[in-house]
DNA sequence: GGAGGCCTCGGAAGG
DNA sequence: CGAGGCCTCC
């Protein structure tokens, strides 16, 4: 076959063994998404029947793009191979079977803002008070309960995890799971975990299941295998448990997902649970220079929890790592800016070739205004979902309601939007009717016995005549397209007329939105199917498809305009994974930032951070920049760092240590003074191989009781104390004025001798006497 | 029922 | 500082 010659040889004697357990370690730009999509295309020429592959992703971008390769290679066929995260593909499967459970198949799927609520209702109901049950912990809890397969009551028998809550103030956690458990059964919902969950039940109690499952899916792949859970790895050794035809591929370097409840060793004991497993190493990195290659390699190995390889590239050594020293966020903003503008000019190169990444989303401001004022364009990945807005999801949760009326949160979310007189009173009487009668909100509206009893006239009229809407609408939803339904819904309910009468920028904005939502259902709509599929032409392309394809669904997912992409990215390291750029800025590489502050207490932890840092230095190809700023605002807060520990890791051989450059239009003093006289970034060299670097020699911080590396920016602060040279004039809260006439001492224990106008010569230590400068040194 | 004041709190994020 | 939630007041 032509297409083996394009691997090497480890590569392809990884696409070459189908059989058996195999284990592909794939180092960061190691090729593995070729080795991933030969492999497939090879079963497929091998006469394996695409139906009979399951290949699992992470995210739906991944598999979309591993399909349209594997269609490239081995044509339509490649539509037949069950291809998917995790997720999606385990929804397909709960659809047809999850009745057995006792679940209907038409389920809504909650997301996170959907427990939420769930949750919060429950608290109000059980009187327990949010900030000791704070909503996501509670949920985090419940979801970390899920992924280990413990259920509501086996958590309420299990001592250890009681014990947890009760030390933690939190006795309550195991009732709140349990309602919140029945709560999702009644309402016929199940959250993300439980796809994964119920899944696992259905494998585990329903040996027909587990068999006709086993059977399909003779071959199983599964990528970013170093970012599953023990619900995901459950999931996979159970349908792999008959032909043992099992290939994961990960990189344990770059696990980064270990805080939601990823575990780093499915990867590290893959070998244990398969003894017989085929190894093999993807090692040599195509994508990057040496120098980025080393730093990472270098980076990466104080890491003491590792699989042993190591990655090396042929290509050339290209530029050394910058670091580019900044005063304030603002400035680290503006370098960045202008770096990028001065590299487009010198090596023509493109926007959409760069991307800046960050360790929080938070970091993107001061980033984004400074490409801003230099008129570049960028493209922020993150933050708010489409799918996330209000008034989406207020048309959807109609959708969701004409799908499956049991569904709780969102009967609750559009029975009074628009405003039709059922309020709040009205809602909790029914929630609690719901709860004694333990029966979901809907079965008791659609009773008009039930309402007349409950309810006054005028209550159960509305009422009635929600309900007499909703059903309008559940009779097309089998006969009527996506788009027809869906305008129909939005006009229908008031939702339309409600946002249209909004004139407000934001109004406009909203409706704008909707009408995002109702494109994207035409588009659903006339979409053409494949040339060779079988399709059935009466088959309607209904508003449950549509919703139900949605609920998987992120923003990354959205298309993007083709024609506009020439674009800086900017996006967190964790949204940067599986991605490349010629040019990669890394900016904020401070303590307590990047690494993260939560980080440092533990060595996991901080491991994880390092390996974020790894995934951050390999997604570049030519060249690395990495910046710090001496100063950012934090919460309302100036904030002094010193630079990052991983700075430090790197090897001077692969640096190149920049100073910062003074703006051009305006030359502050500050930066005159820093540029003239500090040593900017300098390393001791203390003998062979030594890598420590003189901390910040300017920065002295105020040490007080005050949490570490916060500073009151009230009277004094550090960044105008490190200005202060013979010469400068400064006021004392209690001396006065006075004049600097010596100073004395390494940083942070500067002495300066001050000559007051009223109390004399007085020694102090900068880092103490919160000094004000008043006026500079004449020279 | 909605606007506006007050308070709290702040990680990263796939599905 | 700024977003989001909650409460209060009209």
């Amino acid at each position: 076959m032509d297409f083996l010659n394009e691997l090497n040889d480890e590569q392809r004697k990884a696409v070459e063994q189908l059989n058996g357990p195999v284990m592909i370690i794939a180092g960061a730009g190691s090729g593995k998404t070729r080795v991933l999509t030969y492999r497939v295309a090879h079963l497929i020429n091998s006469e394996i029947d695409p139906f009979n592959i399951l290949a699992l992703t992470f995210t739906n971008k991944a598999a979309r793009e591993m399909r349209s390769r594997i269609e490239q290679m081995v044509g339509t066929e490649a539509k037949n191979i069950w291809m998917g995260t995790f997720h999606s593909v385990f929804a397909k499967i709960l659809r047809f079977e999850c009745e057995r459970l006792g679940y209907p198949s038409n389920f809504t799927i909650y997301d996170t803002s959907d427990s939420k609520n769930l949750i919060k209702a429950i608290l109000k109901e059980e009187q327990l008070d949010e900030k000791t049950y704070k909503p996501s912990l509670v949920l985090n809890r419940i979801s970390a309960a899920k992924t280990n397969l413990i259920s509501a009551n086996e958590y309420l028998s299990n001592d250890e995890l009681l014990t947890e809550d009760r030390m933690s103030a939190k006795p309550k956690l195991g009732i709140v799971y349990q309602k919140y458990s029945e709560r999702l059964f009644r309402s016929g919902a199940m959250d993300f975990d439980d796809l994964l969950y119920w899944t696992n039940v259905l494998l585990r109690d329903f040996p027909d299941v587990l068999n006709k499952y086993q059977n399909r899916f003779k071959y199983v792949m599964v990528d970013e295998y170093q970012d599953t859970n023990y619900a995901q790895y459950l999931i996979v050794k159970r349908l792999a448990a008959k032909f043992e035809n099992i290939c994961v591929v990960g990189d344990d370097a770059q696990s980064i997902y270990a805080f939601r409840g990823a575990n780093i060793q499915n990867i590290l004991n893959f070998r244990k649970d398969y003894p017989d497993v085929k190894t093999f190493k993807l090692e040599q990195n195509y994508r990057s220079t040496k120098h980025i290659v080393g730093a990472a390699n270098h980076v990466i190995e104080n890491n003491r929890d590792r699989l042993k390889k190591t990655v090396w590239t042929s290509n050339m050594d290209g530029e050394k790592i910058k670091v580019i020293r900044n005063l304030t966020d603002n400035e680290e903003g503006m370098s960045v800016a202008r770096s990028i503008f001065e590299t487009k000019m010198n090596e023509q190169a493109l926007d959409k070739q760069f991307a800046v990444l960050y360790r929080t989303n938070a970091q993107s401001r001061a980033i984004e205004e400074a490409l801003r004022k230099m008129n570049i364009p960028y493209r922020i990945y993150g933050g708010q979902s489409f799918y996330q807005r209000k008034e989406i999801k207020d048309l959807i949760s109609y959708f969701r309601v004409v799908i499956n009326p049991q569904d709780e949160e969102a009967l609750k979310r559009i029975i009074n939007y628009p405003a039709r007189g059922i309020g709040k009173t009205t809602i909790d009487k029914l929630t609690v009717l719901s709860n004694d009668w333990k029966q979901d909100i809907w079965s008791i509206l659609r009773s008009p016995d039930l309402l007349n009893e409950q309810f006054n006239a005028g209550t159960a009229k509305k009422l009635e005549v929600f309900v007499n809407l909703i059903r309008s609408f559940q009779t097309e939803l089998k006969t009527t397209d996506a788009y027809e339904l869906g305008s129909k819904i939005a006009s229908s309910s008031g939702l339309i007329g409600e946002l249209y009468s909004d004139r407000s920028p934001e109004g406009v904005s909203r409706y704008e939105n909707i009408q995002e939502l109702l494109n994207g259902l035409k588009e659903f709509v006339e979409e053409k199917p494949g040339e060779d599929e079988v399709v059935d032409e009466n088959e309607v392309k209904t508003l449950e498809k549509f919703t139900e394809d949605i609920a998987l669904l992120t923003d990354a997912d959205k298309d993007t305009d083709p024609q506009n992409n020439d674009k800086v990215t900017l996006m967190t390291v964790h949204a940067s994974k599986g991605l490349e750029f010629p040019y990669i800025y890394i900016v904020g590489l401070e303590e307590n930032l990047f690494p993260s502050q939560l980080s440092l207490s533990s060595r996991p932890d901080l491991e994880e951070e390092r390996r974020l840092f790894y995934v951050a230095l390999t997604r570049a190809e030519k060249r690395v920049s990495l910046s710090y700023a001496v100063s950012r605002f934090r919460w309302g807060n100036m904030v002094y760092s010193e630079p990052s520990r991983f700075i430090e890791e790197i090897p001077e051989q692969f640096l190149d240590l920049i100073p910062s450059k003074p703006a051009p239009n305006k030359i502050s003093v500050t930066s005159q003074v820093e540029s003239r006289n500090v040593p900017v970034f300098k390393r001791k060299s203390t003998g062979a191989g030594s890598q420590k670097m003189i901390k910040e020699r300017n920065l002295t911080k105020y040490n007080d009781s005050r949490k570490p590396g916060v500073l009151d920016t009230g009277s004094g602060n550090s960044e105008h104390v490190s200005r202060i040279i013979v010469g400068t004039e400064v006021i004392h809260d209690k001396f006065g004025k006075g004049e600097v006439v010596a100073m004395e001492g390494e940083p942070p224990n500067v002495k300066a001798t001050v000559a007051f106008q009223g109390a004399g010569n007085k020694q102090l230590l900068l880092k103490f006497a919160k000094l004000r400068i008043v006026g500079k040194a004449k020279q």
